[in-house]
RNA sequence: GGGCGCGUAGCUCAGCUGGUUAGAGCGCACGGUUCACAUCCGUGAGGUCAGGGGUUCGAGUCCCUUCGCGCCCA
């Protein structure tokens, strides 16, 4: 592998911002150029990996493929610096419906159809649209700095993958899990196939419920209601409750089927609802799941009256070959005429539409092919009771229970073209099925050369569901596989929980023995500022490239990966992604001003904090604290919040306060101190990049360039780790009094409006903090602007003084004029009642009993070393009212 | 009907080992051109953490319940 390690920049001037839209293609093809995405970086590491959830292969990028490309590169690129051999397998997925749309659409523009120009001239077009859009999607996800290993990548269709689903049809098939016949399945008319359970969505809508008398043999007749009058000429039954008394006599008699005169039984069954409609239901088990269901227990006949584009069949008598729709309404009519419709209600109802183009699926009798589910279901059910297999966030475990405890059987076969087409040979001699690993020429079982191979295709899902493992080689034992698989990682949407987790785990399971990854991480789904799901018609997408191009990358990754919690739906607001720019641009110019002090700097590592001030120790500790968290909060895979702990760490406390403390030092003429406080801000700078690294790759590499810090590119650069060395509550707690009694300063300034530029003198009662406070006169100076620092008994206040109270410490602030004494007894009151407030709370904690012998003894002494500040506190403040 | 979740500042959301005075962004008010940064800096206002009950020394956090909202499966 050539590399180009050292790409130090720093005799170059860093530039006054960073340019995104030069640096981002830059750096990434200086990433992947160099061979950095491939887990060969560490070879005798232990692997981490990543399967991507693979883009349909002519899609655009939206911002749910920019929130899963976040995350995982997030997570490859965390790990890479870790040390792992990190592999992430970038591809794509054929996706059979939508693609087999897009051309369908085209050559309808052509004028003309699939069905005009054949089954080999479509596919040949739909190859050719495949290869036009391929690699669109996958630049955008080089945009967006996908570390992905590109050498490896798939798409479901080539011909390594086509074997792995042809392996895993003919296995399945051998051993009695896969099975042909007629089954009430959902057609999709517009689409002429079969689509799953799955694919077809529920939302209730306005429709109508129609009553009307079912004829009786003999005379008379039972008042029946349904949403669907078409259905009635393929109803078989008339069902009542067995003991609803309205009813009782009837049952075991006939019914007429309207307009046909068709004789069916009147049969009793508990599934019926009697306050539902008339407490009747009409039976139609060819086109209901509920009445196909309740057919089989009274062996009814299932009667099928649709064609395949839903317009009716010669079982409808007069209504054949009308459309299911048309026929409704020519059905309701005739029934009005002969009197038997009683009346149309308007009524809300779930309506079944298909996924793909929103059309109403009808329930239908048809020959498919299906996965027997239940035995695949058992062990990944177990898989993931056990442990072996954790779902984050852990509540969607409870819902893949749910499922999978209630699963039905998988329709499999679709009827397109775009597709795994299904190995199985028809004989039109026997009869009889051959299905191969190899195209038979004659039937396995009469010999017969007269075969015709099924038209069917297989569901998308069904190759998706082998991704984890074909995308490495299997079936065959390749050395990827071997070192690759299981993978680690599932990273995807909690939408296709069910599609695609699910069947990866039970497909795993089934034909590698072991679960294809032990945790599934679940993203949400992106909608706008308000909640809204995004959509063109609204007018509310944010193009992800749209953003890249404005805000930079990182900052787009930023909002997404710090906007919200693990498996729930994220606002994304454009505000938050201008942040997210801004405090790139902020860690930018944090790095600017290190780097533009460095001339004649040597670096020297940070050994002996003891040896350092205290503003030192304190970021210091800050710092290895924080990074104490990130891996807690890595662990837990809680990126969201190990993202904004870095933010506030960077810009509130190092920024805010180690920097313009350590101007001090650096201003300050003195060499020595100069170099201890770059070895500090180095130290910090260095191993804070390293933890924004995975949520900003660009703009963190760009300055690491800059920098003298590791001879290896960022991305490369080891994972830092807390060294508890460092770590100092007590430098913590000291400091923290500085930044409130600066804070206290800064407040009392604002209030009585002294000139921010005007420079003011402070006198200090510092109680028994004399050395910190005169230590530390150059923080007063620099940061609220106090020129001189006058040490006093708090007997010599001045009157006409502003105070600020901080544990024993206080600060007079002689403000002459401008201080009010009437305001000044206020605020001293304001400040007296809510030490009083506070007081109150602690000290009955603290005269509590039971706290003292229960809780944990740190938190005991938290709280005492509390109270005894609030006491002093309260104590100076009292005196000072006292003496105004 | 079964399952899962949500309700925290004006808006959008964090807060998953129970423990300082409940946080952030945007918005709002006031004030700022000093040698990294106006993509910025400082100060401030704004919350009965949906209601009720319970467990606990201690609950935004755990349990029960009511109300409101959403999603998934039938």
């Amino acid at each position: 592998m050539k590399t180009d390690m050292s790409a130090k920049t720093i005799t170059q001037d860093m530039p006054k911002n960073f340019d995104f839209a030069e640096a981002e293609a830059r750096l990434y093809r200086w990433w992947e150029r160099n061979g950095w995405f491939k887990p060969e970086v560490h070879p005798d590491a232990d692997p981490f990996v990543i399967a991507i959830p693979p883009p349909n292969v002519t899609g655009a990028l939206h911002n749910g493929h920019a929130l899963f490309v976040s995350l995982e590169d997030l997570m490859i690129r965390q790990q890479r610096m870790a040390g792992k051999a990190a592999l992430w397998i970038p591809g794509s997925d054929h996706a059979g419906i939508a693609t087999q749309l897009q051309v369908e659409n085209m050559l309808r523009v052509e004028g003309t159809s699939r069905k005009e120009v054949g089954r080999e001239e479509f596919l040949r077009r739909t190859w050719a649209w495949k290869d036009r859009y391929s690699g669109r999607i996958q630049d955008q996800l080089r945009r967006l700095g996908a570390s992905c290993d590109w050498g490896r990548e798939r798409f479901t269709l080539d011909e390594g993958l086509s074997r792995a689903v042809r392996e895993a049809f003919v296995t399945l098939w051998e051993q009695g899990l896969i099975y042909r016949g007629p089954r009430l399945i959902n057609w999709s008319p517009g689409l002429q196939t079969a689509v799953s359970d799955l694919e077809v969505e529920r939302e209730e809508e306005a429709g109508h419920l129609y009553y009307f008398t079912y004829p009786v043999e003999g005379g008379g007749g039972i008042p029946v209601a349904t949403t669907r009058p078409e259905t009635i000429l393929g109803d078989t039954a008339v069902a009542v409750h067995p003991e609803d008394e309205r009813y009782a006599h009837l049952i075991g008699g006939t019914a007429l089927v309207p307009m046909l005169n068709r004789p069916i039984p009147i049969i009793a069954d508990e599934y019926v609802d009697r306050t539902f409609g008339t407490g009747a239901l009409k039976i139609t088990p060819g086109h209901d799941p509920n009445d196909y269901e309740i057919g089989q227990r009274h062996s009814l006949p299932v009667l099928n009256i649709l064609n395949e584009d839903a317009t009716l069949n010669a079982n409808a008598g007069r209504y054949a070959g009308l459309d299911r729709f048309e026929a409704r309404a020519r059905l309701w009519a005739d029934m009005e005429a002969a009197g038997l419709a009683i009346k149309v209600e308007p009524h809300r109802h779930a309506i079944p539409r298909s996924q793909r183009g929103g059309e109403i699926v009808e329930p239908m009798i048809s020959t498919q092919w299906f996965v027997k589910i239940a035995p695949l279901a058992g062990p990944a059910i177990d898989a993931v009771r056990a442990g072996r297999i954790r779902i984050v966030p852990e509540h969607f475990e409870r819902v893949y229970f749910n499922w999978m405890e209630n699963i039905e059987d998988w329709c499999i076969s679709r009827q397109l073209w775009w597709g795994h087409r299904i190995p199985a040979w028809h004989c039109a001699d026997c009869g009889q099925i051959t299905v191969a690993r190899q195209d038979p020429d004659r039937c396995a079982h009469c010999h017969s050369a007269n075969i015709t191979q099924d038209p069917d295709v297989l569901d998308t899902w069904f190759s998706s569901g082998l991704w984890p493992f074909s995308t490495l080689g299997w079936p065959d034992q390749t050395p990827d596989l071997t070192r690759y698989y299981p993978t680690d990682v599932m990273e995807t949407g909690y939408d296709i929980l069910f599609f695609w987790v699910a069947r990866m785990i039970m497909l795993g399971l089934w034909f590698t023995g072991q679960a294809p990854f032990h945790t599934v991480y679940l993203h949400g789904i992106v909608r706008d500022e308000h909640g809204q799901k995004m959509s063109k018609t609204k007018g509310n997408v944010l193009d992800p490239i749209e953003t890249v191009e404005r805000y930079g990358a990182d900052a787009l990754r930023f909002a997404l990966l710090t906007g919200s919690a693990p498996g729930a739906d994220m606002n994304l607001a454009e505000s938050r992604i201008e942040y997210g720019r801004n405090f790139g641009n902020k860690v930018w110019q944090m790095a600017r001003f290190v780097w533009s002090n460095l001339e004649g700097y040597t670096p020297q590592p940070v050994t002996n904090p003891a040896t350092l001030d205290l503003p030192s120790r304190w970021i210091l500790s800050r710092l290895h604290g924080l990074i104490g968290s990130v891996q807690r909060l890595y662990d837990t895979c809680q990126f969201s919040e190990a993202g904004r702990q870095i933010l506030d760490f960077l810009w509130n406390e190092f920024a805010d306060w180690s920097i313009e403390i350590a101007k001090n030092a650096l201003y300050g003429g003195e060499a020595e101190a100069r170099e201890r406080a770059l070895d500090v801000l180095m130290h910090v700078l260095d191993r804070s990049l390293r933890l924004l690294h995975p949520y900003m790759p660009f703009i963190t590499e760009e300055i690491w360039r800059f920098l003298p810090v590791d001879e290896r590119p960022l991305i490369l650069a080891s994972w830092p780790s807390a060294d508890p060395r460092f770590v100092d509550p007590a430098a913590e707690a000291e400091f923290g009094v500085l930044i409130e009694l600066v804070r206290g300063i800064r407040n009392a300034r604002a209030e009585y409006r002294v000139t921010p530029g005007a420079q003011i003198t402070a006198l200090v009662d510092p109680g028994t903090r004399r050395n910190l406070i005169e230590a530390h006169r150059h923080v007063f100076a620099r940061l609220c602007n106090v020129g001189t620092i006058r040490l006093i008994d708090g007997a010599n206040a001045p009157e006409k003084a502003a105070t600020v109270v901080v544990a024993d410490v206080t600060v007079y602030l002689p403000l002459a004029e401008l201080v009010d004494l009437d305001a000044e007894r206020a605020r001293l009151e304001a400040e007296r009642a809510q030490l009083d407030e506070q007081l109150q709370r602690s000290g009955a904690l603290l005269a509590n009993e039971s706290f003292i012998a229960r809780a944990k003894p740190e938190v005991v002494q938290r709280e005492r070393d509390k109270h005894a500040a609030l006491t002093a506190s309260r104590q100076a403040v009292l005196e000072r009212l006292n003496t105004l």
